[in-house]
DNA sequence: AGTACATTGCGTCATAATAACACATTAATG
DNA sequence: CATTAATGTGTTATTATGACGCAATGTACT
Protein backbone atom coordinates (compact mmCIF):
# COMPACT_ATOMS: atom_id res chain seq x y z
CA UNK A 1 0.00 0.00 0.00
CA UNK A 2 2.60 2.48 1.13
CA UNK A 3 5.16 1.07 -1.36
CA UNK A 4 2.53 1.25 -4.03
CA UNK A 5 2.19 5.00 -3.23
CA UNK A 6 5.90 5.95 -3.09
CA UNK A 7 6.47 3.97 -6.38
CA UNK A 8 4.20 6.54 -8.19
CA UNK A 9 4.60 9.31 -5.82
CA UNK A 10 4.46 11.74 -9.11
CA UNK A 11 0.62 10.71 -8.75
CA UNK A 12 0.22 12.17 -5.08
CA UNK A 13 0.18 15.90 -4.04
CA UNK A 14 3.74 15.84 -2.75
CA UNK A 15 4.90 16.30 0.53
CA UNK A 16 1.21 16.59 1.80
CA UNK A 17 -1.19 14.65 3.82
CA UNK A 18 -4.54 14.11 5.40
CA UNK A 19 -5.06 12.92 9.02
CA UNK A 20 -8.75 12.08 10.39
CA UNK A 21 -9.74 12.24 13.91
CA UNK A 22 -12.55 10.05 13.95
CA UNK A 23 -15.17 10.53 16.55
CA UNK A 24 -17.67 8.35 17.91
CA UNK A 25 -19.94 8.10 20.96
CA UNK A 26 -20.61 4.66 22.71
CA UNK A 27 -21.11 3.42 26.47
CA UNK A 28 -21.44 6.99 27.47
CA UNK A 29 -17.83 7.69 26.16
CA UNK A 30 -16.81 9.77 23.51
CA UNK A 31 -14.39 7.11 21.15
CA UNK A 32 -11.64 8.22 18.82
CA UNK A 33 -11.21 6.08 15.90
CA UNK A 34 -7.40 4.79 16.14
CA UNK A 35 -5.17 2.80 13.64
CA UNK A 36 -2.02 0.55 14.62
CA UNK A 37 0.01 -1.28 11.95
CA UNK A 38 1.29 -4.64 12.68
CA UNK A 39 4.68 -3.86 13.45
CA UNK A 40 4.57 -0.56 15.21
CA UNK A 41 4.36 -0.12 18.64
CA UNK A 42 2.60 3.49 18.69
CA UNK A 43 -0.84 3.93 17.67
CA UNK A 44 -1.65 6.76 14.94
CA UNK A 45 -5.03 8.88 13.99
CA UNK A 46 -6.20 6.89 10.39
CA UNK A 47 -4.80 9.08 7.71
CA UNK A 48 -3.67 9.22 3.83
CA UNK A 49 -2.12 11.16 0.99
CA UNK A 50 -3.71 13.51 -1.42
CA UNK A 51 -4.46 12.29 -5.51
CA UNK A 52 -3.09 15.21 -7.51
CA UNK A 53 -6.57 14.75 -9.47
CA UNK A 54 -8.73 15.12 -6.64
CA UNK A 55 -9.93 18.22 -3.93
CA UNK A 56 -8.51 17.86 -0.39
CA UNK A 57 -12.18 17.17 0.75
CA UNK A 58 -12.62 14.57 -1.67
CA UNK A 59 -9.14 12.63 -0.40
CA UNK A 60 -10.18 12.98 2.98
CA UNK A 61 -13.62 11.54 2.07
CA UNK A 62 -11.96 8.55 1.12
CA UNK A 63 -9.49 8.08 3.99
CA UNK A 64 -12.79 8.14 6.26
CA UNK A 65 -14.87 5.92 3.80
CA UNK A 66 -12.00 3.52 3.91
CA UNK A 67 -11.88 3.17 7.86
CA UNK A 68 -14.72 3.40 8.48
CA UNK A 69 -17.35 2.44 5.74
CA UNK A 70 -19.54 4.68 6.10
CA UNK A 71 -20.89 7.52 3.79
CA UNK A 72 -22.29 11.34 4.04
CA UNK A 73 -21.21 11.72 7.38
CA UNK A 74 -19.50 15.12 9.15
CA UNK A 75 -16.61 16.04 8.49
CA UNK A 76 -14.82 19.52 8.67
CA UNK A 77 -11.38 20.62 8.45
CA UNK A 78 -10.27 22.29 11.48
CA UNK A 79 -6.34 22.82 11.05
CA UNK A 80 -3.15 22.53 9.11
CA UNK A 81 0.60 21.18 10.57
CA UNK A 82 3.28 21.72 9.32
CA UNK A 83 6.12 21.82 11.92
CA UNK A 84 9.64 21.46 10.47
CA UNK A 85 10.12 18.62 13.52
CA UNK A 86 7.06 17.05 12.88
CA UNK A 87 7.72 14.12 10.80
CA UNK A 88 11.61 14.00 11.53
CA UNK A 89 12.99 10.49 11.66
CA UNK A 90 9.57 9.22 11.01
CA UNK A 91 11.07 7.59 7.86
CA UNK A 92 14.30 6.67 8.76
CA UNK A 93 16.70 4.75 6.31
CA UNK A 94 15.63 1.43 8.67
CA UNK A 95 12.25 1.92 8.15
CA UNK A 96 12.36 2.21 4.70
CA UNK A 97 14.91 -0.65 4.52
CA UNK A 98 12.09 -2.82 6.43
CA UNK A 99 9.73 -1.31 4.31
CA UNK A 100 11.94 -2.53 1.05
CA UNK A 101 11.48 1.00 -0.08
CA UNK A 102 14.80 1.99 -2.48
CA UNK A 103 16.95 5.05 -0.67
CA UNK A 104 16.49 7.29 -3.58
CA UNK A 105 12.45 7.24 -3.65
CA UNK A 106 12.20 6.80 -0.03
CA UNK A 107 13.21 10.58 0.01
CA UNK A 108 9.61 11.46 -0.93
CA UNK A 109 8.35 10.54 2.51
CA UNK A 110 11.58 11.53 4.77
CA UNK A 111 11.24 15.15 3.67
CA UNK A 112 8.66 17.35 5.75
CA UNK A 113 5.02 16.31 5.19
CA UNK A 114 2.77 19.02 6.22
CA UNK A 115 -0.75 17.46 7.43
CA UNK A 116 -3.92 18.55 7.38
CA UNK A 117 -6.69 17.78 9.82
CA UNK A 118 -9.76 16.67 9.35
CA UNK A 119 -12.25 15.83 12.38
CA UNK A 120 -15.48 13.50 11.74
CA UNK A 121 -18.33 12.87 13.77
CA UNK A 122 -19.81 9.32 13.34
CA UNK A 123 -22.52 7.29 14.83
CA UNK A 124 -20.59 4.52 16.59
CA UNK A 125 -23.30 2.04 16.04
CA UNK A 126 -23.10 1.66 12.01
CA UNK A 127 -19.13 1.82 12.10
CA UNK A 128 -17.56 -1.37 11.06
CA UNK A 129 -14.22 -0.64 12.77
CA UNK A 130 -12.36 -3.51 10.30
CA UNK A 131 -11.06 -2.21 7.62
CA UNK A 132 -10.91 -3.88 4.04
CA UNK A 133 -7.73 -6.14 3.56
CA UNK A 134 -5.27 -3.78 5.33
CA UNK A 135 -2.50 -4.56 7.02
CA UNK A 136 -3.45 -2.74 10.41
CA UNK A 137 -5.70 -2.90 13.63
CA UNK A 138 -8.38 -0.51 13.73
CA UNK A 139 -10.09 0.00 17.36
CA UNK A 140 -12.06 2.68 19.03
CA UNK A 141 -10.19 3.74 22.13
CA UNK A 142 -11.54 5.43 24.85
CA UNK A 143 -10.72 9.62 24.28
CA UNK A 144 -9.33 9.63 27.97
CA UNK A 145 -7.60 7.02 27.49
CA UNK A 146 -5.45 7.05 24.13
CA UNK A 147 -1.78 6.03 24.26
CA UNK A 148 0.75 7.34 22.84
CA UNK A 149 0.63 8.42 19.21
CA UNK A 150 3.11 8.69 16.59
CA UNK A 151 4.34 11.90 15.34
CA UNK A 152 2.49 15.01 16.35
CA UNK A 153 -0.44 12.92 16.36
CA UNK A 154 -1.64 13.96 19.90
CA UNK A 155 -1.38 17.71 19.23
CA UNK A 156 -3.63 17.01 16.51
CA UNK A 157 -6.46 15.22 18.48
CA UNK A 158 -6.28 17.62 20.68
CA UNK A 159 -6.64 20.26 18.59
CA UNK A 160 -9.74 18.53 16.96
CA UNK A 161 -11.53 18.20 20.23
CA UNK A 162 -10.77 22.08 20.85
CA UNK A 163 -12.62 22.65 18.02
CA UNK A 164 -15.14 20.45 18.63
CA UNK A 165 -15.75 21.89 22.15
CA UNK A 166 -16.00 25.35 20.25
CA UNK A 167 -18.65 23.83 17.14
CA UNK A 168 -20.73 22.70 20.13
CA UNK A 169 -21.81 26.31 20.79
CA UNK A 170 -22.33 26.83 16.94
CA UNK A 171 -24.24 23.99 16.26
CA UNK A 172 -25.95 21.04 17.75
CA UNK A 173 -24.03 18.35 17.46
CA UNK A 174 -26.11 15.14 18.27
CA UNK A 175 -27.81 14.08 14.98
CA UNK A 176 -24.13 12.81 13.80
CA UNK A 177 -23.18 11.08 17.06
CA UNK A 178 -26.21 9.60 18.31
CA UNK A 179 -28.75 6.11 16.41
CA UNK A 180 -31.94 7.51 14.92
CA UNK A 181 -33.34 6.98 18.45
CA UNK A 182 -32.01 8.46 21.50
CA UNK A 183 -32.85 9.67 25.14
CA UNK A 184 -32.18 13.24 26.56
CA UNK A 185 -30.03 11.84 29.17
CA UNK A 186 -27.72 10.26 26.79
CA UNK A 187 -27.58 13.33 24.74
CA UNK A 188 -26.67 15.36 27.67
CA UNK A 189 -23.95 12.72 28.89
CA UNK A 190 -22.32 13.57 24.99
CA UNK A 191 -22.37 17.00 26.21
CA UNK A 192 -20.84 16.51 29.70
CA UNK A 193 -18.09 14.06 28.24
CA UNK A 194 -17.49 16.79 25.33
CA UNK A 195 -17.14 19.10 27.59
CA UNK A 196 -15.75 17.38 30.23
CA UNK A 197 -18.21 18.69 33.33
CA UNK A 198 -21.41 18.61 34.57
CA UNK A 199 -24.59 20.01 33.71
CA UNK A 200 -27.70 20.37 34.94
CA UNK A 201 -30.68 17.94 34.06
CA UNK A 202 -33.06 20.11 34.21
CA UNK A 203 -31.63 23.20 32.73
CA UNK A 204 -30.27 21.17 29.51
CA UNK A 205 -33.28 19.07 28.79
CA UNK A 206 -35.10 22.93 28.50
CA UNK A 207 -31.80 24.53 26.39
CA UNK A 208 -32.09 21.18 24.13
CA UNK A 209 -35.41 21.16 23.55
CA UNK A 210 -35.58 25.01 23.01
CA UNK A 211 -33.28 24.86 20.08
CA UNK A 212 -36.38 23.43 18.48
CA UNK A 213 -34.35 20.46 16.64
CA UNK A 214 -35.93 17.42 18.71
CA UNK A 215 -39.00 15.40 17.84
CA UNK A 216 -40.49 13.35 21.28
CA UNK A 217 -41.33 10.45 20.12
CA UNK A 218 -44.46 8.18 21.59
CA UNK A 219 -41.86 5.38 22.67
CA UNK A 220 -39.72 5.10 25.78
CA UNK A 221 -36.62 3.09 25.87
CA UNK A 222 -36.94 -0.64 27.67
CA UNK A 223 -34.36 -3.03 29.42
CA UNK A 224 -33.26 0.32 31.54
CA UNK A 225 -33.13 0.02 35.32
CA UNK A 226 -35.32 2.51 36.87
CA UNK A 227 -37.60 4.85 35.01
CA UNK A 228 -37.59 4.32 31.25
CA UNK A 229 -36.68 7.60 29.84
CA UNK A 230 -38.48 8.99 26.66
CA UNK A 231 -37.19 8.49 23.05
CA UNK A 232 -36.09 11.76 20.86
CA UNK A 233 -35.13 11.38 17.50
CA UNK A 234 -33.79 14.91 15.76
CA UNK A 235 -35.83 16.45 12.99
CA UNK A 236 -33.65 16.85 9.99
CA UNK A 237 -35.35 19.49 8.36
CA UNK A 238 -35.19 22.45 11.73
CA UNK A 239 -31.65 20.98 12.17
CA UNK A 240 -30.30 21.96 9.16
CA UNK A 241 -31.94 25.45 9.26
CA UNK A 242 -30.21 25.71 12.31
CA UNK A 243 -26.92 24.11 10.71
CA UNK A 244 -27.48 27.34 8.18
CA UNK A 245 -27.88 30.19 10.80
CA UNK A 246 -25.68 29.09 13.35
CA UNK A 247 -26.94 28.91 17.30
CA UNK A 248 -25.37 31.02 19.13
CA UNK A 249 -25.12 34.59 17.86
CA UNK A 250 -23.40 36.50 20.50
CA UNK A 251 -23.55 40.18 18.88
CA UNK B 1 12.19 36.54 -7.06
CA UNK B 2 9.58 34.12 -8.15
CA UNK B 3 12.99 33.03 -10.62
CA UNK B 4 15.06 32.54 -7.29
CA UNK B 5 12.34 30.46 -5.73
CA UNK B 6 11.35 27.60 -9.00
CA UNK B 7 15.88 28.14 -9.54
CA UNK B 8 16.22 26.69 -5.92
CA UNK B 9 12.73 24.84 -5.66
CA UNK B 10 14.39 22.54 -3.60
CA UNK B 11 14.44 24.32 -0.43
CA UNK B 12 10.65 25.02 -0.50
CA UNK B 13 7.59 22.85 0.32
CA UNK B 14 6.43 21.74 -2.82
CA UNK B 15 2.95 22.27 -4.35
CA UNK B 16 2.22 24.52 -0.88
CA UNK B 17 1.88 28.03 -0.17
CA UNK B 18 0.37 30.09 1.95
CA UNK B 19 -1.83 33.25 1.45
CA UNK B 20 -2.50 36.13 3.48
CA UNK B 21 -5.76 37.89 4.60
CA UNK B 22 -4.61 41.00 6.30
CA UNK B 23 -6.94 43.32 7.65
CA UNK B 24 -6.70 46.81 9.14
CA UNK B 25 -9.49 49.19 10.29
CA UNK B 26 -9.44 53.15 8.55
CA UNK B 27 -11.88 55.54 8.27
CA UNK B 28 -14.71 53.63 9.62
CA UNK B 29 -13.65 50.82 7.33
CA UNK B 30 -12.63 47.39 6.83
CA UNK B 31 -9.72 47.24 5.10
CA UNK B 32 -7.71 44.47 3.14
CA UNK B 33 -3.74 44.45 2.05
CA UNK B 34 -4.13 43.93 -1.73
CA UNK B 35 -1.03 43.19 -4.28
CA UNK B 36 -0.53 43.60 -7.68
CA UNK B 37 2.07 42.50 -9.46
CA UNK B 38 2.86 44.94 -12.17
CA UNK B 39 1.93 43.76 -15.59
CA UNK B 40 -0.98 41.53 -13.86
CA UNK B 41 -4.69 43.05 -14.53
CA UNK B 42 -5.76 41.28 -11.14
CA UNK B 43 -5.46 41.63 -7.55
CA UNK B 44 -4.20 38.88 -5.26
CA UNK B 45 -3.93 38.35 -1.46
CA UNK B 46 -0.13 38.77 -0.17
CA UNK B 47 1.33 34.97 -0.18
CA UNK B 48 4.51 33.27 -0.33
CA UNK B 49 6.48 29.73 -0.30
CA UNK B 50 7.56 27.47 2.50
CA UNK B 51 11.34 26.83 3.22
CA UNK B 52 11.35 23.31 4.13
CA UNK B 53 13.46 24.50 7.17
CA UNK B 54 10.94 26.58 8.61
CA UNK B 55 7.61 26.09 10.38
CA UNK B 56 4.55 27.39 8.28
CA UNK B 57 4.05 29.87 10.64
CA UNK B 58 7.06 30.82 10.79
CA UNK B 59 6.65 31.20 7.23
CA UNK B 60 3.59 33.37 7.42
CA UNK B 61 4.82 35.27 9.67
CA UNK B 62 7.27 36.15 7.26
CA UNK B 63 5.01 37.19 4.48
CA UNK B 64 3.39 39.52 6.61
CA UNK B 65 6.42 41.22 7.87
CA UNK B 66 7.43 41.54 3.84
CA UNK B 67 4.56 43.33 3.23
CA UNK B 68 3.73 45.37 6.59
CA UNK B 69 6.57 45.19 8.14
CA UNK B 70 4.99 45.25 11.49
CA UNK B 71 6.05 42.31 13.63
CA UNK B 72 3.44 40.49 17.28
CA UNK B 73 0.58 41.04 15.47
CA UNK B 74 -2.26 38.98 15.63
CA UNK B 75 -1.81 36.23 12.89
CA UNK B 76 -4.01 32.80 12.97
CA UNK B 77 -4.18 30.00 10.22
CA UNK B 78 -8.09 29.86 9.27
CA UNK B 79 -8.40 27.00 6.40
CA UNK B 80 -6.34 25.32 3.83
CA UNK B 81 -7.58 25.31 0.27
CA UNK B 82 -6.93 22.44 -2.35
CA UNK B 83 -9.18 22.31 -5.03
CA UNK B 84 -7.93 20.78 -7.74
CA UNK B 85 -8.99 23.70 -9.96
CA UNK B 86 -7.92 26.18 -7.62
CA UNK B 87 -4.50 27.50 -9.68
CA UNK B 88 -5.50 25.36 -12.79
CA UNK B 89 -3.87 27.60 -15.60
CA UNK B 90 -2.74 30.14 -13.58
CA UNK B 91 1.12 29.23 -14.56
CA UNK B 92 0.42 28.45 -18.20
CA UNK B 93 3.20 28.29 -20.82
CA UNK B 94 2.50 31.69 -21.54
CA UNK B 95 3.14 33.19 -18.41
CA UNK B 96 6.29 30.97 -17.86
CA UNK B 97 8.10 32.38 -21.26
CA UNK B 98 7.16 35.93 -20.03
CA UNK B 99 8.87 35.20 -16.30
CA UNK B 100 12.12 33.54 -18.78
CA UNK B 101 11.16 30.76 -16.61
CA UNK B 102 12.52 26.84 -18.58
CA UNK B 103 9.50 24.61 -19.12
CA UNK B 104 10.74 21.84 -17.29
CA UNK B 105 11.27 24.13 -14.31
CA UNK B 106 8.15 25.71 -14.37
CA UNK B 107 6.64 22.15 -14.00
CA UNK B 108 6.92 22.76 -10.40
CA UNK B 109 4.80 26.10 -10.39
CA UNK B 110 2.30 24.35 -12.82
CA UNK B 111 0.84 21.35 -10.41
CA UNK B 112 -1.96 21.67 -8.33
CA UNK B 113 -1.09 24.30 -5.13
CA UNK B 114 -2.86 23.89 -1.35
CA UNK B 115 -2.34 27.29 -0.20
CA UNK B 116 -2.84 27.95 3.43
CA UNK B 117 -4.63 30.40 4.47
CA UNK B 118 -3.52 32.88 7.49
CA UNK B 119 -5.54 36.18 8.83
CA UNK B 120 -3.71 38.98 10.36
CA UNK B 121 -5.39 41.69 12.09
CA UNK B 122 -2.98 44.45 12.06
CA UNK B 123 -3.02 48.56 13.34
CA UNK B 124 -3.73 50.46 10.37
CA UNK B 125 -1.80 53.52 11.62
CA UNK B 126 1.64 51.88 11.92
CA UNK B 127 1.73 49.58 8.53
CA UNK B 128 4.16 51.01 5.60
CA UNK B 129 2.45 49.44 2.58
CA UNK B 130 4.89 49.88 0.64
CA UNK B 131 7.42 47.06 0.64
CA UNK B 132 10.74 46.35 0.22
CA UNK B 133 12.31 46.35 -2.88
CA UNK B 134 9.21 44.08 -4.79
CA UNK B 135 8.22 44.69 -8.41
CA UNK B 136 4.73 44.97 -6.76
CA UNK B 137 1.64 47.42 -5.80
CA UNK B 138 0.83 47.44 -2.53
CA UNK B 139 -2.43 48.49 -1.31
CA UNK B 140 -5.22 48.65 1.27
CA UNK B 141 -8.61 48.33 -0.40
CA UNK B 142 -11.90 48.45 1.20
CA UNK B 143 -13.32 45.25 1.53
CA UNK B 144 -16.82 46.16 0.45
CA UNK B 145 -14.85 47.34 -2.62
CA UNK B 146 -12.59 44.36 -3.49
CA UNK B 147 -12.10 43.93 -7.18
CA UNK B 148 -11.84 40.66 -8.68
CA UNK B 149 -8.58 39.10 -7.84
CA UNK B 150 -6.47 35.73 -9.09
CA UNK B 151 -7.33 31.99 -8.85
CA UNK B 152 -9.79 31.37 -5.55
CA UNK B 153 -8.22 34.19 -3.78
CA UNK B 154 -12.03 35.84 -3.27
CA UNK B 155 -12.83 32.54 -1.82
CA UNK B 156 -10.26 32.75 0.79
CA UNK B 157 -10.90 36.11 1.47
CA UNK B 158 -14.60 35.56 2.31
CA UNK B 159 -13.46 32.53 3.98
CA UNK B 160 -11.38 34.55 6.49
CA UNK B 161 -13.71 37.51 7.09
CA UNK B 162 -16.45 34.84 7.80
CA UNK B 163 -14.24 33.35 10.44
CA UNK B 164 -12.86 36.61 12.02
CA UNK B 165 -17.16 37.10 12.46
CA UNK B 166 -17.45 33.95 14.20
CA UNK B 167 -14.21 34.65 16.38
CA UNK B 168 -15.90 37.96 17.52
CA UNK B 169 -18.04 36.00 19.65
CA UNK B 170 -14.94 33.86 21.49
CA UNK B 171 -12.59 37.02 21.63
CA UNK B 172 -12.40 40.73 22.02
CA UNK B 173 -11.36 42.02 19.20
CA UNK B 174 -10.29 45.62 18.99
CA UNK B 175 -6.97 45.22 20.49
CA UNK B 176 -5.53 44.56 17.39
CA UNK B 177 -6.68 46.46 15.08
CA UNK B 178 -7.15 49.71 16.72
CA UNK B 179 -4.40 52.63 17.87
CA UNK B 180 -3.76 52.56 21.37
CA UNK B 181 -6.16 55.20 22.11
CA UNK B 182 -9.59 54.87 20.84
CA UNK B 183 -13.25 55.77 21.56
CA UNK B 184 -16.20 53.77 21.90
CA UNK B 185 -18.05 54.50 19.07
CA UNK B 186 -14.92 53.62 17.23
CA UNK B 187 -14.74 50.48 18.50
CA UNK B 188 -18.62 50.17 17.75
CA UNK B 189 -17.64 50.94 14.11
CA UNK B 190 -15.17 48.22 13.75
CA UNK B 191 -17.69 45.73 15.00
CA UNK B 192 -20.59 47.26 13.06
CA UNK B 193 -18.62 46.47 10.18
CA UNK B 194 -17.02 43.33 10.66
CA UNK B 195 -20.74 42.00 11.51
CA UNK B 196 -22.33 44.15 8.72
CA UNK B 197 -25.02 45.04 10.92
CA UNK B 198 -26.29 47.88 13.02
CA UNK B 199 -25.71 47.83 16.93
CA UNK B 200 -27.59 49.97 19.62
CA UNK B 201 -25.10 52.54 21.40
CA UNK B 202 -25.89 51.98 24.56
CA UNK B 203 -26.31 48.33 24.72
CA UNK B 204 -22.61 48.39 22.64
CA UNK B 205 -21.45 50.23 25.48
CA UNK B 206 -22.34 48.11 28.41
CA UNK B 207 -21.58 45.11 26.43
CA UNK B 208 -17.90 46.05 26.21
CA UNK B 209 -17.17 47.53 29.20
CA UNK B 210 -18.73 44.95 30.94
CA UNK B 211 -16.31 42.42 29.60
CA UNK B 212 -13.54 44.13 32.10
CA UNK B 213 -10.84 44.72 29.27
CA UNK B 214 -11.49 48.59 28.90
CA UNK B 215 -9.82 51.50 30.45
CA UNK B 216 -11.80 54.70 30.48
CA UNK B 217 -9.07 57.16 30.18
CA UNK B 218 -8.71 61.00 31.31
CA UNK B 219 -8.84 62.26 27.96
CA UNK B 220 -11.18 63.54 25.13
CA UNK B 221 -10.95 63.42 21.57
CA UNK B 222 -10.20 66.61 20.20
CA UNK B 223 -10.83 68.04 16.46
CA UNK B 224 -14.11 66.61 16.39
CA UNK B 225 -17.31 68.02 15.39
CA UNK B 226 -19.63 68.00 18.25
CA UNK B 227 -19.67 66.40 21.86
CA UNK B 228 -16.06 65.14 22.12
CA UNK B 229 -15.98 60.95 23.27
CA UNK B 230 -13.70 60.06 25.43
CA UNK B 231 -10.45 57.97 25.04
CA UNK B 232 -9.97 54.74 26.21
CA UNK B 233 -7.33 51.63 25.85
CA UNK B 234 -7.09 48.11 26.43
CA UNK B 235 -5.95 46.85 29.52
CA UNK B 236 -3.84 44.40 28.07
CA UNK B 237 -3.59 42.09 31.08
CA UNK B 238 -7.36 41.48 31.33
CA UNK B 239 -7.38 41.07 27.76
CA UNK B 240 -4.81 38.21 27.29
CA UNK B 241 -6.76 36.89 30.61
CA UNK B 242 -10.10 37.15 28.07
CA UNK B 243 -8.30 35.66 25.11
CA UNK B 244 -7.60 32.50 27.11
CA UNK B 245 -10.20 31.77 28.86
CA UNK B 246 -12.59 32.74 25.82
CA UNK B 247 -16.00 35.47 25.60
CA UNK B 248 -18.93 33.24 25.27
CA UNK B 249 -19.08 30.11 26.67
CA UNK B 250 -22.62 28.98 25.76
CA UNK B 251 -22.92 25.73 27.57
C1' DA C 1 -23.87 85.88 22.01
C1' DG C 2 -27.21 82.72 21.43
C1' DT C 3 -29.38 78.91 19.21
C1' DA C 4 -29.56 74.79 16.32
C1' DC C 5 -27.71 70.35 15.75
C1' DA C 6 -25.42 66.04 15.78
C1' DT C 7 -23.42 63.07 18.77
C1' DT C 8 -22.13 61.23 23.31
C1' DG C 9 -23.15 59.56 28.09
C1' DC C 10 -26.17 57.65 31.35
C1' DG C 11 -30.42 55.57 32.80
C1' DT C 12 -34.99 52.89 32.67
C1' DC C 13 -38.04 49.19 31.75
C1' DA C 14 -39.97 44.94 29.90
C1' DT C 15 -38.60 40.60 28.37
C1' DA C 16 -35.72 36.56 27.77
C1' DA C 17 -32.10 33.45 29.22
C1' DT C 18 -29.73 31.21 32.91
C1' DA C 19 -28.66 28.94 37.32
C1' DA C 20 -30.09 26.68 41.39
C1' DC C 21 -33.22 23.95 43.44
C1' DA C 22 -37.88 21.08 45.07
C1' DC C 23 -40.89 17.54 44.28
C1' DA C 24 -43.65 14.09 41.94
C1' DT C 25 -43.30 9.97 38.68
C1' DT C 26 -41.72 5.68 37.02
C1' DA C 27 -40.02 0.85 36.73
C1' DA C 28 -36.88 -2.73 38.23
C1' DT C 29 -35.35 -4.98 42.54
C1' DG C 30 -35.27 -7.68 46.58
C1' DC D 1 -44.74 -3.61 48.47
C1' DA D 2 -41.37 -0.59 50.09
C1' DT D 3 -36.73 0.75 48.27
C1' DT D 4 -33.96 2.82 44.99
C1' DA D 5 -32.15 5.30 41.27
C1' DA D 6 -33.26 7.20 37.77
C1' DT D 7 -36.55 10.60 34.80
C1' DG D 8 -40.16 14.44 34.08
C1' DT D 9 -42.04 18.86 35.45
C1' DG D 10 -42.24 23.17 37.85
C1' DT D 11 -40.55 27.52 40.74
C1' DT D 12 -37.81 31.25 41.84
C1' DA D 13 -34.00 34.53 41.94
C1' DT D 14 -30.56 36.46 39.21
C1' DT D 15 -28.56 38.07 35.17
C1' DA D 16 -28.36 39.37 30.24
C1' DT D 17 -30.59 41.47 26.42
C1' DG D 18 -33.28 44.65 23.47
C1' DA D 19 -35.68 48.85 22.90
C1' DC D 20 -36.08 53.11 24.34
C1' DG D 21 -35.93 58.43 26.74
C1' DC D 22 -33.41 62.34 27.94
C1' DA D 23 -29.79 65.33 29.47
C1' DA D 24 -24.94 66.90 28.38
C1' DT D 25 -21.43 68.51 25.24
C1' DG D 26 -18.98 71.03 21.76
C1' DT D 27 -19.08 72.88 16.96
C1' DA D 28 -21.30 75.72 13.46
C1' DC D 29 -24.31 79.12 12.00
C1' DT D 30 -27.03 83.43 12.29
Amino acid sequence: MLKDIIDNNENYQPGLSIDCVIFGFHDNQLKVLLIKVERANKWSLPGGFIPIDQDIDTAAITVLNSRTGVEGVFLRQFATFGKVKRNDQHFDKKTLDYLQIEEEKGKWLMRRFVTIGYYALVDFSKILPNPTGRNEIVEWIDHKEVPELILDHREILDKALDTLRIELNLMPVGYNLLPEKFTIPELQKLYETILDKKLDRRNFLRKITNIGILTKLDEKKSNVAHKAPNLYSFDKEKYDEVLKNGLNQGW
